[in-house]
DNA sequence: CGGAAGTTTGACGTGTGTCAATACGAGTGG
DNA sequence: CCACTCGTATTGACACACGTCAAACTTCCG
């Protein structure tokens, strides 16, 4: 359950955010409408609504997305607690994207028209929110070098090691494993590969015993092999801000 | 030339660009450092620096890209006059991606460490480098698309479509023609594809009179053909910010 | 227990990549 | 004005990574 007050909510309190002074986190507070609560599956933002709100994901896994007319659907980026949602620049000719939840999700929701009065009164949560936004589009960025650029098995170890390392950093690796919700099909998506060769490569990694990805775990078992097959460069992660 | 103050630009008059305040205009004045030249090929931004300018694109054009350790490369973005440039989130470890000029180019140089001076002091500027930080993400959203979704014909169909568009805001068309400085090596690197089958799939949209391609010119013949090959979703274009 | 969703495998086709060679265009210097 | 050259564009032959179709299997869950 999301907590009342922003001020104890027990995201803020890892080591991985940032901290807020005492007041900006009480504009959070304010300016949060409250809390809303999605099952797996359903959409948090459908591509073309207008006039939606801000959400931080407070719980649970959810990925952004783009689709074709005939149905073809790309997932831009992964959702995990603490990416902050919903701002885009089209807000009259309706959302670009839409937003899929993988597993029960809980959100805090922030009404779009107070973004004005955040710029005005609080440079702070300003840049953060500006921070939030770069930082999402750096991810997309990744996302298009493996998608343009590295071929299917590199991009599985890729995309896998990623999630493997932003889950280590919200401390949801135990034993190196931890809940996947993604299906082969939501991995093909966001790889631009069909559901089968997925499966193939996933095979093979698992075979040479990379790593296993079995009933919603993941375990990876060799983190070297791994970041070999991915031709990954390692960089330290700046703390982030929550809003 | 660019102007020697930012109230004359000639850029900001364009139907284009949204209007600012006077005062918003006099401070962007006062804190640009001055303006650069490149020529084209130069890099504005390398992979890996650290400590980089924020910068407007003001003529010419240039653009983000990313790559791998052995010369595999992502054209990330093209950048066209009016683009904010340098804004990342890894200020120490380096930037993500590099910048690089098409032609010969002209940019306004803006120290990073005046941002927060203008997120304090003028928060709807700093609501504009929000605003061009989530369009760039929009644009890069668009490609990954492309590259992750459509085929090599609809992915062509699809850039020339957008850079079209693109430069018929920036009143760069003339008799559906524009100067057009990448090579088919650039379109291959933004699309995923290899050169040869760039040039094959060029070759045939070619042949079959959609638009002509030659000596960095790019003439678009038939404007419907090549929205129905993109499967391409009409918007209508917002004012956008010009810091 | 039954049905739906997700995974796995095989056979086969094709879009796209690779290699190699030629042709073209724009500068450069003689 | 002509060689020369180098980046760019074009074309053919061939290979393979990856996509498609089809079917069975396994897991999940009401």
């Amino acid at each position: 359950m999301a907590p009342t007050k922003c001020a104890t909510c027990p995201l803020r309190s890892r080591p991985l955010f940032k901290t807020n002074t005492d007041e900006e986190i009480a504009f959070i507070n304010e300016m949060r409408r409250g809390t809303l609560k999605f099952s797996a599956g359903a959409q948090i933002l459908s591509q073309g609504d207008d006039d939606s709100d801000l959400y931080t994901l407070y719980s649970g896994w959810a990925f952004r997305f783009k689709e074709l007319e005939d149905a073809r659907r790309q997932i831009l980026n992964i959702l995990m607690p603490g990416d902050f949602m919903g701002f885009h620049v089209s807000p009259h000719t309706g959302a670009p994207y839409g937003i899929e939840c993988l597993t029960e999700v809980e959100v805090c929701v922030f009404p779009k028209r107070k973004l004005w009065d955040l710029f005005r009164n609080h440079p702070g949560l300003a840049y953060d929110v500006t921070w939030l936004t770069a930082h999402e589009e750096g991810i997309v960025d990744d996302n298009l070098l493996s998608v343009g650029q590295r071929s299917g098995m590199e991009r599985v170890a890729t995309i896998v090691l990623a999630v493997y390392k932003r889950a280590r950093q919200l401390d949801l690796v135990q034993d190196n494993a931890l809940d996947f919700p993604l299906t082969q099909q939501h991995i093909a998506d966001m790889l631009g590969m069909s559901l089968i060769h997925t499966n193939r490569v996933l095979r093979r990694l698992h075979r040479d015993g990379v790593f296993t990805l079995a009933r919603k775990k993941l375990r990876v078992h060799d983190t070297r092999a791994l970041r070999s097959l991915a031709a990954w460069a390692e960089a330290p992660v700046p703390k982030r801000p929550l809003i």
